[in-house]
DNA sequence: CGCGCGACTGCCCGTTCGGCTGATGCAGCG
DNA sequence: CGCTGCATCAGCCGAACGGGCAGTCGCGCG
């Protein structure tokens, strides 16, 4: 039975989540106090020490707190700050299904690191922007982003440095990118190249 | 009812990994073939095709696949091939607790993304190897990662663009890059710059 | 006080980059 | 049969890059 504190500014959604998670059957949920969101310091400490994870939507909470806890928010600068995942750190947003929430506390209190895809669209997926680069410009583009020069292109992929310059070309045209070091950011920001 | 698929290299791991997730009791193993690991590809498709989540140590299943996945692995070069973080793709060292193969495969079949933290490590944080980069240096940096030419940074930073490249090259040399695309992707890899 | 270090500026010089205008060969497609 | 897309090669040229070398300030530390 894992304990579940629910800590949030909203009280409807405390209530919403606590009746959420105790349908569940699986989730022990600790009774917060009814207090105001503005004291939840005051009753942190009892909360916080008799749960096994912190379900909350105040940033603060998680980034504090080194013990398992899913933060639920919508904002997307949150992920770029939080990014270093942190063991037992579960960041959802708050459009996350009941079967999210549950297997995101499950997780968290095993000790790993979660995110939700549509949070995490801007760490890994790119949904609808496409990348029509062919495939030897794949090649030359992983290359780049090693920040090889044209000539240690061309010699890696034996081919002659104008062509590896040339595809080059076609990359930053294609990438939308002045330099190449603005294309490498691109790449590697759409997660086109591996890392 | 989780269904779940186990489809490792090694039988043993396969049976041990059958067992222990049968003893959670809220996951439905489906009967892998007894096939050696060499004709799985045979047996896929059927496999595949009942199971909510497939459990794998084999790197290439869990590329290919698009549904939920959990790969068991200790390479670490896998991690920055896989990193863009999939939908229901979990990534777990062999050292996993059963409880956190458990969850990673309800968080998995949610569809959600999970690291182990162990296996994040290099993911986010880099506990050793430090960067001694000046503040100064670490505002150019951003710059130098968006893409910028010396001049623009030392527009954007009203200093002379000969400074600008001055602390260009102090950030190659502290990077140990050979040129600014290749400290682009070692800024971008080591987390220095946002994104 | 001297010393180191960060931030800043300057000039020289060879290399590289990035865009330009070309060309060739080889596929698939209507 | 042309057409289009991909990959290959080539020269030219201005601009940017990257490495030296040489300075000037201001700050904190012993």
């Amino acid at each position: 039975m894992i304990r579940v504190a629910v800590t949030t500014e909203s009280p409807r959604l405390r209530q919403a989540l606590q009746t959420l998670l105790r349908q569940s059957g699986r989730l022990e949920i600790i009774p917060s106090s009814a207090a105001p969101f503005d004291e939840f310091h005051a009753s942190d400490s009892e909360i916080t020490g008799a749960a096994d994870v912190i379900v909350t939507d105040i940033p603060g909470r998680a980034a504090d707190d080194a013990g398992a806890t899913v933060l639920l928010s919508d904002e997307e600068d949150l992920l770029a700050s939080m990014r270093p995942l942190r063991a037992g750190l579960a960041l959802l947003p708050t459009s996350a299904s009941a079967e999210q929430v549950i297997a995101a506390i499950e997780a968290a209190a095993a000790g790993l690191a979660v995110v939700h895809p549509d949070h995490a669209g801007s760490l890994s997926a790119h949904p609808a922007g496409e990348d029509p680069l062919t495939p030897r410009e794949r090649e030359v583009l992983h290359l780049l982003a090693a920040g090889l020069g044209n000539k240690e292109i061309a010699g890696r992929l034996s081919i002659s440095d104008h062509t590896a310059k040339f595809h080059v070309s076609q990359i930053l045209a294609k990438l939308n990118a002045a330099s190449r070091a603005e294309a490498v950011s691109i790449a590697m920001r759409r997660c086109l190249v591996p890392l």
